[in-house]
DNA sequence: CGAACCTTTGAACGGTGTCAATTCTGGTGG
DNA sequence: CCACCAGAATTGACACCGTTCAAAGGTTCG
């Protein structure tokens, strides 16, 4: 947990001391709590500060009136988001827990303050910024023209990506508390459409996923199964990237 | 064409004379023309400046291997793309055009210079980036929830609150440039099926399409088929409406 | 050890996709 | 001014992916 932020951002851009004590000062701010399955802002409300997740998953999503629901964007540690949201008069989205979440709410004054005082942290924070509008742009693509197979397989590859980043993978898998229904709402399908595709994804020997434990089998494989490339990911130094199943590389294939 | 930008970021926030020049200086910048239906910037290649679009129609899309396309976003006169994309080591996105374009092309610095001689502009700037993020976000709603009838009519609810926004609707209707095939390629649907959903929505006398001319015929009627609600666009300031068909409005309904 | 939630299964349905023609349209050259 | 052409729109028949609905197992945790 500590130095999350910093430890991601590094990724992009050489930062200073002083810039990792700020960092560090921001994630020391007083952390609020949120049990599992709770909202912490709605669409309609009020924009409050960015939101800096420390510890736990969370998700952005939108509903329709009739109750249909989508998940937007899959928050892990390390993940801001909301970032310039109170130039806004309200929120267009929600932001809702999976697992009991810590995190801390940054007002956009502090923000301002950091960005001035830390130019290569305003940097870091635009890059942020670009990398999330990218992933959503690959969700837009994945929805929009990836079968069921493709959607489920090509989320576990950069759930494994992002968190392989912030240090949270094991062993070529990773601890997932997302529900089958989390997956369904990720993925525009049926819970039971996502059962069965996971049954595939197992019998193709390309994962296994059992309880909260994801082990990823074959990474090379699943990458193609899924037409994943990392490079919406924008993660420009990879030195320390572990790889998956020993051997195995996480750069881009084709 | 003139104060497109100008026009556009007043409904956010109000400018100075200065502001509007400088905006105005940008759109004089030299020129820049592509032909129809030809990419200005594949994925894969290196960033080069802002794109702002002046006159014409053109799109983001990503394809996959198999040649799959998905539309990722409808850039219209006045739009402003790949803000800050310099940052980034390569695109992860193309950009091609839709008709003939006239655009001009912003090189990080002179944006740089923007935002520090102008704030007012540099809080538009970041509006717009919010703007467009919310959209995409849309788009990801679009596609994960929608049918196919909601999808179209979502997307020509939002293309015609956006052309209102820079002036280029006429009396409950705009003029279209796009084919069945790019309908397609913006909802995740075939050709085929855009076709029979636009009959659908003919036949229920909620639209007009016959060339490039589409005319809403019952505004309140379309927005609840496609569930639209156009609070994703984040238009602060909405006085000067003209109203579609006359006398509806174009408040949300709920 | 029960209750709540999650996962799994089966069968039938239906929205969209696929494929292949055919018709229409706008722009072009003779 | 008209014949022509390429691209766009339209149509029909059929297949299939993913949904729907309902029920049965599993797991977790108080």
């Amino acid at each position: 947990m500590p130095q999350l932020l910093a430890r991601k951002y590094e990724q992009f851009i050489g930062l200073a001391d002083d810039d990792r004590a700020a960092l560090q000062h921001l994630a020391d701010s007083p952390a609020r709590t949120a049990r599992a399955r709770t909202d912490i802002i709605r669409e309609g409300e009020q924009p409050r500060g960015a939101m800096l997740i420390l510890d736990g998953w969370a998700s952005l999503y939108k509903t329709l009136e009739d109750g249909r629901r989508q998940m937007l964007a899959m928050l892990l540690p390390g993940d801001l988001c909301e970032l310039n949201a109170s130039m806004l008069r309200e929120m267009d989205h929600s932001l809702g827990t999976i697992t009991a979440l810590t995190y801390v709410e940054l007002p956009a004054p502090v923000m301002e303050a950091l960005a001035i005082d830390h130019p290569r942290i305003a940097s870091a924070l635009t890059w942020d910024l670009l990398v999330a509008a990218a992933i959503q742009r690959e969700w837009t693509l994945n929805l929009g023209q990836r079968s069921a197979l493709e959607r489920i397989a090509h989320l576990i590859c950069e759930m494994f990506v992002r968190l392989n980043a912030v240090g949270l993978t094991q062993a070529g898998g990773f601890d997932c508390p997302l529900t089958q229904t989390d997956l369904a709402e990720a993925t525009g399908m049926t819970p039971v459409h996502v059962n069965r595709t996971l049954q595939d994804l197992r019998a193709r020997r390309l994962i296994e996923w059992r309880g909260r434990s994801v082990v990823i089998l074959r990474w090379q494989d699943l990458c193609s199964a899924a037409m994943f490339s990392p490079n919406y990911l924008h993660i420009e130094r990879s030195e320390d990237h572990p790889g998956v199943g020993g051997q195995q590389s996480m750069e881009r294939s084709t």
